[in-house]
RNA sequence: GAAGCGGACUAGAUGGUCGCUGGUUGCCGCCCAGCUUGGGCGGCGACGGGAGGAAAGUCCGGGCACCACAGGAUGCGAUGGUGGGUAACGCCCACCGGCCGCAAGGUUAGGGAAAGUGCCACAGAGAAUAGACCGCCAGACGGGCACACUAGCCCGUCGGGUAAGGGUGAAACGGUGCGGUAAGAGCGCACCAGCAGGCUGGGUGACCAGCCUGGCUAGGUAAACCCCAUCGGGUGCAAGGCCAAGCAGAAAGCAAGCCUCGCUUAGCGGGGCUUCGGGCCGAUCCGGUCUGCCGCUUUCGGGUAGGCCGCUCGAGACGCCGGGCAACCGUCGUCCUAGAGGAAUGGCCAUCGUCGCCGACCGGCCUCGGGCGAUCGGCGAAACAGAACCCGGCUUAUAGGUCCGCUUCAAGC
RNA sequence: GGAUGGGUGGCCGAGUGGACUAAGGCGGCAGUCUUGAAAACUGCUGACGUGGCAACGCGUCCGGGGGUUCGAAUCCCUCCCCAUCCG
């Protein structure tokens, strides 16, 4: 059964070590000042989100800020993205957890993403 | 009112909306077992739960789990006033001693240096059974001055005496006074400080108070070795257990003698002793124990890194009463309060409350250049920080606010 | 989540109670040699604050803070940072 619009269930998320390893070595990302978004096609009718966050970006209430953030972000837009991508998602060193800017960047990034896996 | 000390509490609230998570429950779909009851997975809906005072650092102490385990000695590590609390502690409480503060109070690794060993740089004469550089003192010798008499004064050299003074140092082997002496010195005496021993009184005790005697002095360092007392098995939920899936194994090691028993009797098997090898008893030794060939041990290599349990009812929370100075303990009553796993507990909006700034306004108050207060509007701020098996502490981070007790100073009565 | 090891000039690093704190090497600067450079050789060289016209002087600093000691890079406590390991 395929996700309704706005919802974040567990099978819109990557949940297993193989299924980053995938991704990460299927070696397509894009980034922007604030986001850094790897990508790879899955048989799926919907996107998959997975979240990399290091310990460099903060402590724990800063990483879970992060986190709810993107995930908040990728809940909202992914109606309107190409269907079928797992995203890896890491946020950039120096950036701050600003709801409305990882919306944003996140919607012209996937986009980016898209064009690149063809 | 000003300054300060100690302690406790809180960690914005309410509503709406969109999400996440696991629990109970209803419906639907699939699978397994099937006579039925059932079990598992997924989806949708409803109901009621969903971070902290530090969840942090991992600095201590336990519970729990696995491994190991006759015991003794040595070693290693930790702790260190006394008494209590506790499951336990390096924690807490009370008290004692030292230091700081006018005080409330704060702080204290606070056993032993008259068991032993080591160290105390530089400076200084001498640095721990001390030490004569300058100085002080008398003596011998030489020289000079003065020489009538007492025999004097000065300089130099020599070997002595001397710890009162100078100087060095973090520290120089008690302080003051009197006597004493060639000069001095606890050399003698008095007082003071400090020490040792004994006695008396108080206290469970650390210790306190007093008296007597002694010798006159004992340096510091044990967060140097050490001694004494007490405590301590190791590893940690990635402990550990079950299920599923999956690959590929290789190398090394594994005694000898004697006695005895059994059998299908010249071979095989069992038991005992001695020596030897190996493992374990955490490091060493004594001592003990197991074992020595067709299955074990060790090392290297390969494969998985999926699911379930452990996983939250516990030294549990709250309340009354009782015991205790207190930490804390006990009886009774009520309650069940997160269990994730690429890792949930959040986003947005509105209203109210707190604080700060700015502006407006008032027939409020005053020491009237201004300050305080009330009302309204706008803007801004709200910390430190996220459970990962669970508890008891410690340490560190922390915006704003509330309350209680106490001390000193000032004013009024 | 748990368990270990370590932080010393710009860099690598020795020093594990003794004075002006700091061995040695790399690097940097200056000089000699050269037409010029490299190599070689010689000498110098830490940061910050402060005083001074200058030469230079003084103070602080071994990740930060506190303690023990006459004296701490060293011993003890505590905090911060970095790295490694696990089934």
């Amino acid at each position: 059964m395929p996700p309704s619009s706005s919802k974040f269930p567990k099978t819109t998320r990557l949940l297993r070590g193989g299924q980053f390893q995938k991704v990460y070595r299927r070696r397509r990302s894009v980034s922007d000042r604030i986001l850094i978004v790897h990508g790879c096609e899955n048989d799926l009718e919907h996107a998959r989100l997975g979240l990399s966050v290091s310990k460099r970006v903060g402590n724990a209430v800063v990483r879970n800020r992060w986190k709810r953030a993107i995930r908040e972000a990728f809940r909202l837009i992914q109606a309107e993205t190409s269907p079928g991508i797992d995203l890896v998602i890491s946020p950039r060193r120096g950036a701050t957890p600003d709801a409305l800017m990882i919306r944003r960047s996140l919607k012209s990034l996937t986009q980016r993403l898209a064009c690149k896996l063809g």
